[in-house]
DNA sequence: TAGTCCATATCGCAA
DNA sequence: TTGCGATGTGGACTA
């Protein structure tokens, strides 16, 4: 790991072209060759940037001021014009462990699956990731009328979701043995549902079920065992 | 910008909970507080990071070691148990004159929207982000025989768009203003179709457009006007 | 390898 | 501010 400080100018050329004028930045060069331009706001995404895997190359222009040119696995190339280094230096930091995540949809389903009533009154799992011929579908339920109901399950609820549970439904209701009481319902349930999906959801008949997390979580006796 | 070389742990809980075990890794800290904690690889995206607005407090442990804790608008949370430091510099960068991009989907929009005709001969404007319920239409037309054409513009020609513009289309043909001399036909516009959206769009009476995004900038008198 | 879906997404624009 | 779509999206997983 390279970190330098430089007054510079950046410009990329690849699926866009983009432009950094002269100024104070630092560029971040990795074990694997890959760049990063950082200035000191923003959030977490360079400014510009290569991605491994990518050489870099440092030349001179001209006029023989220094100049750095990445060169990525296809066309793309990011040159940095330097004006002024103000600090450089060079550090040896091994290979990461890695990072342990725990709290996405994976989780979110777990905890639905093992608490669907709060999703509908009555409503109990049949099974979880039922299988369709398009994919599985998060979880199948029986409401208290024994009615199919097929639930997916997002994070963030956009249109996308509500299209997918719409072609599940539509897989479904070819199936006598679901359908046998009845059409299988949808509900789609999510964190936060946007207004869009809403209004799609709503116009085909699905219903959407805004889940609270936190209360699933605090429902579930065996939380504390997923904790670090 | 701080830039700090160290052998640390890291913690994040918030949206999700996330652990990265003791290893030597670069913090950088950014004037308005954030934090990025960056390994030797992968690519832009930092293991772990707190968005600005937040900020950080330098703190010890029980037992004497330093702590970082960073502090962000919600619940979220970042601590940094560091065991030993390498590296500490602080560097004053200034304000970023920003980055200028060119070639995006919204160029290729008013380039389109300036030259209708290269989707299909005879093709006429009638306005740019056409408002339906659902959102707006990139491009609404006339064809040469006066029936209404629906324009959905994608740098990359995925299914999604194509979901996107069906929708639209089933909308725009309930409008008896637009149907009047037949139903509203579609046209999706890309630099690159994939085969998969390709089949699904003639498949629902969608025309497909490849647009050569070099030609098109080639037959606007003032695209060096748009040039660095 | 190509398709699909998630993300602590981030970012920019507009209502 | 919130909603919404684009992103040089990236990355993981699957068939």
């Amino acid at each position: 790991m390279r970190l330098v400080v430089a007054r510079c100018q950046v410009d990329y050329a690849g699926r866009l072209t983009a432009h950094l004028p002269m100024a104070t930045r630092v560029l971040m060069i990795k074990a694997d060759g890959s760049v990063l331009v950082h200035s000191d706001g923003g959030s977490y995404k360079p400014l510009n940037w290569m991605s491994p895997p990518c050489a870099l190359r440092e030349g001179s222009t001209e006029d023989g001021r220094v100049e750095w040119t990445v060169t990525g696995k296809t066309d793309d190339t990011l040159r940095i014009l330097i004006e002024e280094v103000l600090h450089d230096s060079s550090h040896d930091l091994g290979v990461d462990p890695g990072l342990q995540k725990d709290g996405v949809e994976k989780h979110l389903q777990e905890l639905l699956a093992e608490h669907p009533a709060t999703l509908a009154d009555g409503l109990t799992l049949v099974r979880r990731e039922f299988p369709t011929a398009i994919g599985p579908v998060d979880l199948m339920c029986r409401d208290a009328e024994g009615l199919s109901v097929a639930v997916e399950i997002k994070r963030r609820g956009e249109i996308d979701g509500v299209e997918q549970l719409t072609r599940y439904l539509e897989l479904l209701n070819r199936d006598p043995l679901l359908t046998g009481r009845g059409a299988v319902r949808g509900i789609f349930a999510a964190q936060a549902i946007k207004p869009q999906a809403r209004v799609l959801a709503e116009d085909r008949g699905i219903t959407c079920a805004v889940v609270d997390y936190d209360a699933l979580r605090g429902m579930d006796d065996d939380a504390e065992h997923r904790l670090f």
